[in-house]
DNA sequence: GTCATTATTTGACCCAAGTCAAATTTCTTT
DNA sequence: AAAGAAATTTGACTTGGGTCAAATAATGAC
């Protein structure tokens, strides 16, 4: 699934001028300091941000407690996908885990775009095909892993997450609690 | 989020003639009988069924489990996404529950047509955002919902579903064991 | 209708992971 | 470097839901 990351990044590559010019110019880039949030509960998540560099993530809270919903890395696309889709008010907040540089395109700067650039259509096809699989894949990883495992794989494929982030956010990240994740890690 | 059903729906009854007419032409219809297999796992998922009448399930198995992903009934349409999206092997079955009646719609018909038909291109981004957030939903549900409480939510928002569908299934769609439903529906 | 499957319930016991609380360790900021 | 704050670990205890096994329904085939 990692391939179709490259496919709709290659095809972004080779997109043809016009429609590339055309999608520049509808975007552009932002800092964020570390802690700023991009989009709050209850808002319309009315842009998606591109990441250039450093790390974000979105979350929701239940009950008091903030669940992690996703984490981004640089190329990674951070929108609150049902607020985004629906132009509706968002359940998840997106953070700035670190100073972050962005690059925005607004809702609808793109849905114009869409109708005169079919590329842009498909390729607005290709980012939901790609967040259906990996939030199924999620579902799919819950389902069948325990949380040791599932810890231990992001482990082994995202190393990087775990050095840099607190493991309050790993832990919520997991579905599982700070305490647990804790004693996981002493086992090991 | 149902009124996006209803809103793709709207969209493909408004369809222009010619794009309509496309559809049908690569589309047809078959009947399966109970207990049938539309996809095993290991197949790839080379065909959409749109369900007419009837009640069907896609499922895995894990640890010689069944864990049923999705139930379908008249106008859902039943595909193993992943398997659909990138023509790879599917590690899901699609089960028709009772006698069926579909609408089958070949991939690469499909592809071909939505070259031809930009309409058709439109439809295939409004199936996958759909699809995106329910699995969404599903996984919200998992994370913030006990299963008794997942149960009721079933039992209140599609009873249909708990009439007609043997509880084994029923709990492996909720993600719990048959005792414990059988248990939640004893204290009720 | 009777017998055999298949579905569902009930009982006894177990365990992964949660909760609450306190102790450490690690970072920041003077 | 010391003080305070935040992050992480450890301890003690609880619990939702799992497992295995046996007892009842319910359904269907003859």
């Amino acid at each position: 699934m990692t391939s179709y990351i490259d496919k709709i990044n290659n095809y972004i590559k080779d997109l043809d001028n016009e429609t590339s010019t055309a999608l520049q110019s509808i975007s552009s880039e932002k800092k964020y300091k570390k802690g700023d949030l991009l989009l709050r509960q209850n808002e319309i998540c009315g842009k998606s941000y591109l990441l250039i560099n450093g790390i974000a993530r979105k979350y929701y809270i239940n009950d008091g407690k903030e669940i992690t919903t996703e984490l981004y890395f640089k190329n990674d696309l951070a929108v609150s996908f049902d607020s985004y889709t629906l132009q509706r008010p968002s359940r998840e907040f997106i953070e700035a885990l670190t100073d972050i540089t962005v690059s925005i395109t607004h809702y609808q700067a793109f849905q114009d775009a869409k109708l005169k650039f079919p590329k842009l259509l498909s390729l607005d096809l290709m980012l939901a095909e790609y967040y259906a699989m990996w939030v199924e894949n999620r579902l799919f990883q819950f389902h069948t892993k325990a949380a040791t495992e599932r810890y231990l794989e992001i482990l082994s494929l995202s190393p990087h997450i775990v050095q840099t982030i607190p493991l309050t956010i790993i832990a919520s990240y997991l579905g599982i609690s700070l305490e647990t994740l804790s004693r996981i890690r002493a086992k090991i």
